[in-house]
Formats: structure tokens, C-alpha cells, sequence
DNA sequence: CATGAATGAGTTTTCATTCAT
DNA sequence: GATGAATGAAAACTCATTCAT
């Protein structure tokens, strides 16, 4: 477990640090999957076989290394976005909804953490615009309610996300056909309009609340 | 809760007693609703300006006291189930829908606590007996989609409680259009079949497991 | 379990007190029984049927229970070394070792309590004179060695009884050989004299604070 | 009991903690001397100038400081047990028991806690074995009544010990006389035939629930 | 740089004792 | 007098964070 240092001083270091950080970030995931937020930092130490000194070097505070292991997944949903961007015409959102939503479900982070993250704003705005768009599109298309707006579909992937969450351990395949039946109630064709969304003032504290509450 | 042993005069005793377990429960609700689960007693016992011990007294463990807050609460949604049952044909489903929902809004107690209460379970099955008829009843009359049953109505009330909590604070009403959107696309006219409800066999643990994991 | 008052006020409450003051005591024997000094005032009050005011009205402190407790058992330790006195000539002390104790085996308080009660001391020394008498006897009719003095039996009590607490629950009998095996070695025949005893000057202080560390 | 890894510099690393060890042990001797088992841990760490954190870094709990108190008491009761088996013919037995209980009164530890510690019931075999030895050897030799049997030995080590503890402070030399008294009676030339011993059956538990009542 | 020992405030829970009813 | 509710000072134990080695 203690990795002994190579005998030249000074100059593999770098490697021995990268492979600490590897280590802790893939404990803390695992950790945090068990636990929660309710995790230590000494028993993510030791899964990952350094002290927690080494923890607190990286990662000045235990909220620090939560945004570190969200960080990649913030990027990779990044990723999500952009490609559906490139979907045939109006069937980007709903790719996009079910990608984003499978691969939580796969990696079991909860939304909260997720984007409560520091520096996810940014992320966050990036994804809001290319929502924006493939909203328009699926309007245009006519595979959207022309009454949707991109606050919906937001709110839309709180609850999913939360869905998957709770039922990631005993009913893991659940949020798919909850999934379906929301996506397809999305349509047009509904005998009601909807009300207007909530005023777009406040939005920005009601996204950021939202993530913080977590800690 | 505690039965006053007689009607003559002289069982005023525990004014003092029924203050402090009111004040105990109200503080409870209050600090629950700020830091979730992770309060400590002793926040409370500030709050409520009594001791700990006076909260130990009536409640042994925090989780019961925790189930004492939510009890209420179960007592109202029952409620709620049964006048829906009363409700014009095929409304009663929405209207029951509504109504928990709104409560819980106006409440602000987390669904996870709601149920997952000692005791919920039996309150739990008469309300589901309750949302079997409201659901066939809707069906009969034409406002509901042939292809949903019970669990999906069960997983949209996860989700929108889920997101009544997230945003009580900041965005309090932004449930509403959200429950309008999700419930027009309940009604018939969808495109697209749903794939079969997960089998039932699980269902059971995975509605206890859900409940459980807030404490 | 709620005792209904006389209809007249005032003139019964006597008997009343005397009861609650009977179950108290026989509550705190059981419970100290099962516990040692571990119990708590509200579990005496709860078998006893009493609040625990009652039992503070009475005995202002847990220590004053105790030595209540204790009370009756100096008593009757004191009747069996009167008794003693009269056995036939030489037999006392034996007698008196045997009886008092299968009198703490039965009864099962731990010497300690029982003589680091308040007010013990008196028995104490009423014990002790008539100690010192059937010592005397004994040397005379030549049932014990000459060299043994009052301390010596003392000692021999504390340990004799140390051992019948230490094992009332797994092995209730298994004081009586080592009783039989000690005062056998008390005959006359020893092959090596006794050094001298401990000098009497502390012994008082000895015998207090032997039995003051319970508490 | 931490075992240092290497033998090259770099491994003097514990000194403070090695430090911290000793102190902690010591005050947890001086507490329990002077409270028993009713001494908090902050207390222990008050006078060991550390932190409480720092005690149940190295005891998890409270019950294994105490062990770590017995453990090299039992060591070196083991030790007597060996060397007395190297004692000329017959004189082992008393040897050992007068090594025992002056270690005893010199170290002042309960013997219910000394052997009730984790990991005593090794000792205690090889103990039992050796005394076994001793037993036989004073009787083929004549020292020792042929009646006496090794549960009687253990029964006077007990209530040997429990002596030592009660007197300890106050009249720290008085066991000795006891003591002189007591294995003079156990020598040949008895006027009267001990009744059987308790069967053996249940001597494990006897054994085991003196030892941890004291927890 | 890594390590893990140390810290100490914070958490849940218990219980002797007081006091309003 | 009796009752039991209220109190609050412990106690055992945890954990984020700091710091000596």
C-alpha cells in the first residue's frame, strides 16, 4: 500500500501525486455513492490508501473535493449537450434528456451535487443555451408543446434526476418508464394550456439554492 | 396524544407539558425544513426554549420525534385520499393529486419523511386502495391514459414532492405549472405506448427503501 | 397503578405512605439487585408505581435510598450477633460467620453498601463488641487459634462477602467450601505463627472508607 | 504495539505519539485507581494533556483503554506463573500466590478488570495450567491439603484481590497477615473434610461473568 | 510532499434533582 | 402530599481540519 518512493529524488513525483489523486477522487465517488454526503474524509483516505493529510492538500475542504469528483461529470454532460446539438432536426432534446438522465443513472450522483458544484455555473450556462436551442427546434418540428419553455425542461430534469436517485439501489430501471410517460405527455396535442412559468427574475437564486442545500 | 385520564376538573395539569410539546413539534418542523436531517436535538431545545431533556422525555430518539412531526401529516393525506373519493367521477385522481400536493407546499415536510415514518405503512396501504379506485375511475370516465397504473402514479407524486422541497424557499409555486404540464400529458392522446410498469414483486422494498433512507 | 384517593380528605394518607414507602423499598432492592448502584431513581419509581417525587420526598438523595435499603439488613445482622452470644459455649463465632453470611447470599447487597451506610456505625460497634466476646470464647474452648484477633475476622467477612456477591449469579454456592476451607484453617494446629496485625490506630478510617467507595 | 517499519532513520516518526501513549495509560491507571470504571474518558484525557480524540484514536472505546491497562499486568502475571514453576519442590504454590497478590497491591488494578480484559483467557489457561502443577507438587510434597483443588486456589486469589483493592489506600499491608493467615489454614493437619466442589461445569461461565461485571 | 497524530467542538443520549401543578 | 415534566450537566463517541514529523 505505501508506495515507495523511487530513489532518484525529485522528478517522479508528478506521477505518484497524479495516481494519489486518481485514487482519492475514485474513493470519494465510491464513498459518496455509499454514504451519501454523510462520508469522512479518513475513510475515503484509506480506501484510497493515502492519509488525509494528502486529502487536504488537493483539496483544502471536504465540499472541494465533492466539487472535484462532480467535475468530470459536469463535462461530460457538457458533451451530452453538444452532440445533441448535431441530432436530426427536433430529436435532440429528447436524445438529450434521455442521455443526460441514463448517465446518471449510471454514475449515481445526485443532481444536487452535481451542479451545486463551484464553476458548474458556467457549465451550467453553456447547457442552458444549447437547450434553448433544441427546444426551438422540437417546437419547429412539432415534437414539442409549443407552450414549453426552457425552465420546464429544467424543472423537468430536477425531478428525474431526484427519480433516479432514490431508486438507483432498489428499483434501478424505474425512472425509464416514468421517463417515457412525461416525454410523451411533452407532445402536442394537450387539452390544457399551461399557465405562464414562473417570472424569469428570480430563476438564477432558485437554481443556485437549489444545489447548495445539499452541503 | 397523551389521553387526559378524566373529564372532571383537575386534568388541566399539563398545560404547561402540551405548550412545550407544541413549541417541541413546531421547532422541529422549523429546523427540519432548514437543515434537513443533520439538526441536532439541541437546536431544537434552543428553538423551543427547553431542554433536551424535556424533548427526550416524549420523544426517545430523534426519529421519533421525527415521526411525530410527520404523523400529522399523515393523518391530512389520508384525509385528502378519502374526500377524493367523493369527488364527481374521474376528477377525484387530479384532485387528490392537487390537494396532497399543495399541502405538502404548504407544509414543507419532505415526502422521504413523510413516509418513511413508523407507522406510515398502514396509512400508506389505505391510500393506495384509495388511488387504485381514483385511477380506474379516471380511466372509466376517459381522463387518464389507459396504460397507467398505480406505480406510475405513486412515482409522480416522489417527483413532484421531491420538487415541491427543492424549491419551496425560492421559487414556491414553480411546482404548479410543472404538475399542470405533467398532468395534461397523463390524459389520452399520447403518441407513444409505455413500456411495462416494473414487476411488482419489488415494489414493496422499493417504496420502504425510498422512505428510509432519510434517516 | 393510579392509587384513587379516600374520598375523605386527609386521614388516610397515612396508610397510603406506608405502602408507596413499602414498594419503594422493595424496588429499589430488586433494582439494585439487577444493577448495582447503576440504577436510575425513575426505574425504582416506575416499579414501585411511584413518581419520582415521591421517592425524593422521602429520600433526598439516591445515597439515602441506599442506605435505607440497607437499614433492615444492619438490623438483622445485628439480631443474628446477639444470637450468636447464646449459642453454646465456643460455637458463636461460627454460627455467626455461617449465618450472616447465608444472609448476604440470600438477600444479595454488596457488604460495602450495606456498611458504608449512614448510621451504620452504630451497629457496627455493637457488632464488633459482641465480635470481640465470641472471639474470646472460641480461643477459650480452643475452636480458634490464639494469634487471631478481631481485625482478622473482619477482613475475613469482607472477602467472605466480596465473593458471595461476586458470584450470586453463576455459582450461588460456591462460597460455602471456601468458608468451610477458611474457618477450618482458623483451628488451632497452625505450623506457623501470624505476624502482628495491623496497627488499630486507622482502622477506623479503614472500615469507612471500604465501605464509602460504593457510592 | 505499533511496530515500527524499519529499521533505518526515519522511524523515531512516533516519538510525541509514543509519548502521548505512555501518558494516557498512565493517567487511565491513576483514574480507574481512583474512580474504578466510573472515570470519563475526558477526564483521563485532561491529565494526559491530550485530547479525547487523541485516546480514541488508540482505543476505540472504553473498554479497550482498560484492556490496554490490564495487558501488561497479565504479562507479567503469566511471568510469575513460569518462574514459579522453576521453584524448588512444593514451594511454588505459596510463592506464586504471594507474588501475585503483592503485584497486585503494588499496582493496584482490580482483578475483575485484570481479567476480564480481551484476550486474558489465554493467559488465564496457561495460568490455570501452571497452578494446576503447583497444586499437585505441594501435595506430593505435603504443604497443601489433599482436598484443596486449583477452583478453590482461584476463589482465593479473588477474594485475596479484592481485598488488596479495598485496602489499598488505607491499610495497603493488611492483605498480608490475611494472607498468612488463610494459606496457613490451607496446610495439612485440618480437623474437618471439605464438602465437594462445585462441579466444573459451569466454571467457565462462573469465571467469565465475575470478570465482566465489572464493564 | 505525504503522513497520520492531535485537536476539540459537536452529537446523541442519560439521569439526579427540582419544581409547577 | 403525590406526580411527573423540566432541567442541564455529563458521558461516550465522531469527524473536519491542522500541524509536527
Amino acid at each position: 500500500m505505501k508506495v515507495p518512493r523511487s530513489d532518484r529524488p525529485g522528478h517522479e513525483l508528478r506521477q505518484d501525486a497524479a495516481r494519489n489523486l486518481e485514487r482519492v477522487l475514485t474513493a470519494a465517488r465510491q464513498v459518496f455513492d455509499e454514504c451519501g454526503t454523510a462520508f469522512s474524509i479518513e475513510e475515503v483516505a484509506n480506501r484510497a490508501g493515502v492519509g488525509v493529510g494528502t486529502i487536504y492538500r488537493r483539496f483544502p475542504t471536504k465540499s472541494d473535493l465533492l466539487d472535484a469528483v462532480a467535475f468530470p461529470l459536469h463535462q461530460h454532460t457538457l458533451e451530452i449537450a453538444r452532440r445533441s446539438l448535431e441530432a436530426p432536426a427536433g430529436d435532440g432534446l429528447e436524445w438529450f434528456v434521455r442521455q443526460v438522465t441514463a448517465f446518471h443513472a449510471a454514475h449515481g450522483l445526485p443532481s444536487r451535487l452535481l451542479w451545486g458544484a463551484a464553476g458548474a455555473a458556467q457549465v451550467r450556462d453553456e447547457i442552458a443555451a444549447a437547450m434553448e436551442v433544441l427546444i426551438q427546434r422540437a417546437k419547429d418540428v412539432g415534437t414539442l408543446r409549443q407552450d414549453v419553455v426552457y425552465q420546464d425542461m429544467v424543472v423537468l430534469f430536477w425531478t428525474i434526476t431526484d427519480l433516479v436517485e432514490a431508486t438507483r439501489r432498489t428499483a434501478p430501471r424505474i425512472w425509464e418508464r416514468h421517463l417515457d410517460l412525461v416525454l410523451d405527455g411533452l407532445r402536442p396535442g394537450s387539452s390544457r394550456p399551461l399557465p405562464a412559468p414562473v417570472p424569469a427574475v428570480k430563476w438564477d437564486r432558485v437554481v443556485a439554492e437549489r444545489h447548495e442545500r445539499t452541503r
